[in-house]
DNA sequence: TTGTATGCGTTATCAA
DNA sequence: TTGATAACGCATACAA
């Protein structure tokens, strides 16, 4: 047990006086190997602590057998979750994962990018940036044939596959429920940002408008960056509406629950003033009285999925070009914040 | 721009006419090579494309520049804060991050260490699992001189510094500012474990308590995992104590949140029937009625701190053996649900 | 200031 | 079934 110096198949071949080939196939368990020598150099390797060395691996094979994730942010309930099932995916696969976060800046995204391609992951996940508005800088990528996979945030790309939920019919059904319960006059608060979620569930917002013959009115939809302390700002927008609302459909629960507290806070009654409905399944949504309802948004399947889909493509499967997108189901959980007659 | 093959410093090179040495050199930016040849260097590398193999160097120099982290789970408020602290301060000082989860299985986290140990990681921060009995699965990497670094859930070791807050001391304010708005019976809810950060949390309420002349009652003690399902079954408990408490100090907010819910379901006033107080700073603690006066635990700091640490030792900065227990500040944060006389 | 030559630990291609 | 040996791309000791 030497300290400074690591074994090597040299060392386990000398002192077997075998060749490294063969201690190099034995260590593969390739089946050319004979069972006694297997057995030797096993026992060998295990006694003087031989671990292999993954650069020269690497460096050997062109394969690093590592995953890149890019996150637009590691700290929220929903991003925390899909990584949870993206690590979990990715070690059970003997994958190692990088993780980097954009912070919301495609510019940041950007620099994330290259540092991955620097690195030589085998395939990248990603869920874009806010202001990402294009996706040349993942160009680099695909010219080498790395798989490249979006989740949640996605952007149109014929060599990208996308894993997500159906955000139009989600928020369809979303509308759709708190017109059921009654309301004409509803609220959108939705982010800033032309990215794929939002633009789809506000498409959703209107579609269920339109056939319920509700008018689109332009002044409802309140744009900000989905905050705790946007759903501050927006409670105030609301109240100073000339005409309040009688519903709200939000597209973040964070952003859903502190907006209902404001509006307690000012005598709103839910959901009798005003129903309520979020989107992502947050635990605070079941936190908040009275609990939201809100659309349910499997995270963590979503992590294992689109890491699941990635590996196996990288273990020889499936091409990637072939699917364009994987739908989640996705579903409309009913709590008391929407809830009419009960 | 070929597509298959890499450029390599030979291509450089031979393209030059020059030798690879002083191409490496020139890309190390070694003040040795002459700024007109770096030049030179330079934009051919620009023009064709090259990123350096990082296998290739690792192999060579040992060294991976990646630091490794495991954590009892990704899927947490506060875990995730954490990491993206380390994310934040790896990113910017060009270390990559790789990170795996233990799910609070003390076997997990053997592997996990195998795992960073075999990709040979620069450096280790470990959060432990509940059941981490024994840290002798970091030995592999002191014997190596890998500095291991732990965070939060920490154990004694005197190779291994430890990051964290004072959690005896912020559970003794806790318990005091409860004892302070007239309680008398105080329920304790904390982790099956004997985690540092539990038993000393323990310990700052029992220390609370003798400095008041209040007997410690063990059957004041709940255990559980401290999720939102066991604060819903410590609701029952503490119903079915044959005399109700006053106060509860939950190791968690999370679990007081849900316990809360619960016993405001059954008819129990809060702060008036029973104080409470959790541990974190969890939004959630602003969600819940009333708002829960909790301890600030500076999460995304934290994460910066052991990062930052780690990374300086690996620069050749302080030897890690000098510190033994970084402390970080954090506070208690009054708010409605402890304040009985407002 | 630049070049030569070697080794880092594996894997893969031959040949035996 | 095994062995010899050439890459893989880079960094560095030594020489020039």
């Amino acid at each position: 047990m030497d300290k400074g110096k690591d074994v090597t198949i040299y060392d386990l071949a000398e002192k077997l006086n075998i060749s490294v080939a063969t201690v190099s196939r034995a260590l593969k368990d390739d089946p050319v190997v004979s069972k006694k020598t297997k057995k030797k150099i096993f026992e060998l390797a295990e006694e003087m602590g031989y671990r292999s060395n993954n650069f020269a691996r690497n460096l050997r094979t062109q394969r690093t057998n590592t995953i890149g994730a890019i996150l637009p942010r590691l700290n929220s309930y929903f991003m925390s979750t899909v990584i949870a099932g993206i690590e979990h995916v990715a070690n059970s696969q003997g994958y190692n994962l990088i993780i980097s976060q954009s912070s919301e800046s495609g510019e940041k995204e950007q620099q994330c990018a290259r540092t991955m391609f620097n690195n030589r992951v085998d395939g990248l996940l990603v869920s874009l940036a806010y202001d990402t508005d294009t996706i040349r800088h993942f160009d680099s990528f695909l010219k080498k044939d790395i798989p490249v996979l979006f989740f949640d945030r996605c952007a149109e790309h014929d060599q990208i596959t996308s894993v997500l939920i159906d955000n139009r019919k989600a928020a369809y059904e979303a509308t759709k429920h708190l017109i059921a319960q009654g309301c004409r006059r509803i609220v959108h608060i939705t982010a800033h940002t032309s990215r794929n979620v939002y633009t789809e569930r506000l498409a959703g917002y209107r579609q269920a408008l339109e056939e319920n013959q509700l008018p689109f009115d332009g002044s409802l939809i309140i744009r900000n960056n989905l905050s705790q302390e946007a759903g501050y700002e927006a409670a105030k927008d609301i109240l100073a509406m000339p005409r309040l609302p009688d519903g709200v459909f939000v597209a973040n629960d964070n952003c859903a629950v502190s907006c209902m507290l404001a509006l307690k806070k000012q005598g709103v009654s839910i959901p009798a003033d005003m129903a309520f409905v979020g989107f992502n399944n947050d635990p605070v949504s079941m936190v908040i009285e009275p609990n939201l309802t809100t659309i349910n948004y499997p995270g963590y399947e979503m992590g294992e999925v689109a890491a699941r889909y990635l590996i196996s493509h990288l273990m020889g499967g499936a091409p990637m070009t072939a699917t364009n997108t994987v739908l989640l189901r996705s579903e409309l959980i009913i709590r008391d914040s929407s809830l009419r007659n009960p």
